[in-house]
DNA sequence: CATGGTTTTGTACAAAGTCTAGAAAATGCC
DNA sequence: GGCATTTTCTAGACTTTGTACAAAACCATG
């Protein structure tokens, strides 16, 4: 028995930077405000790995939109209803990756670099019995990697 | 092309604790100090995943051994000498964990337990290519789990 | 036992992230 | 559109993990 990828039974969201976003929000039970579209024209213009620091600066840029607390309750909404996924790589700071598509990453440790592995790249086989009692909530592949002239 | 691990060129390193700790940190360039063999005493007593807070208060249980500082420069040096592997899961901490055997883990995001899975159990077929430039620091695998029963 | 590099320590500092109470905005109903 | 109710937003204080620093303690070597 071989896994192309995660057994994820839930559909998998995904906004359409072309479709209006306030009723996309609506449609899966996001009260759509002025913050959680503006954050979410930034995030799901194109597939993106940004942390809360990077959504902050972003969405700022041009004068005061959103302070730093709702930019932390309206990534971590998104996540919650599946729209961005949560990216554990780096201990100094969570990732979002827009791209909710079942995929892998390198992650450049010298450069903080976050990329995806297309899933056809990668094939997990013989997958661990879950321990009793659990279930998934997701499966993670970090290829760490380094520049090659780096000093290490 | 099959990989059932990590490429991993290096000797992995293993402390034997039935050894005597402080010549075996030697042999690996790192001065025994009473601080370090107290924390080498932890952690290596058997395989552990832990946090630098947890090392911090049992190290200290019974009256002040090792300072916060020295317990994060430690944790550091062991990492870097290779008797440690620095695991990411948890966007809050690093675990520590003292079997630097190739192994991947389950992490339990209900309770933040992490847990191993023996390497037999898991088989990566179809590795990507490394992007052009850099080389492998590590493949870290992650199954996310939850207690079946826990709302969510 | 003197010397000087290494290690440890306490404390200050930095950064990510959480919490809170009041202000503002969105919603639902007339 | 008004108006009451609910939800969201905000600024800033606070918590936690981890790092920086400089002084004190330690320890190998002569
Ligand atoms: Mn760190
Ligand atoms: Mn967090
Ligand atoms: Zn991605
Ligand atoms: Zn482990």
């Amino acid at each position: 028995m071989t896994y192309t990828h995660a057994m994820n039974e839930r559909t998998i969201l995904k906004i359409d930077p072309q479709q209006d976003i306030a009723s996309q929000l609506r449609k899966v039970g996001i009260t759509p405000t002025q913050q959680r579209v503006q954050i979410a024209e930034i995030l799901f213009a194109r597939p993106r790995h940004m942390s809360a620091d990077q959504v902050l600066a972003v969405v700022n840029r041009d004068g005061p939109i959103a302070s730093k607390a709702t930019i932390y309750n309206t990534l971590g909404l998104f996540a919650r209803k599946g729209l961005l996924r949560e990216v554990i790589v780096d201990p100094s700071k969570v990732f979002y990756d827009s791209n909710t598509a079942v995929h892998h990453h390198f992650f450049n440790v010298d450069t903080g670099e976050l990329t995806d592995i297309p899933s056809d790249d990668l094939i997990l086989t013989r997958m661990p019995e879950l321990p009793p009692g659990t279930e998934s909530a997701g499966i993670d592949v970090i290829f760490r990697i380094r520049s090659r002239d780096a000093a290490h």
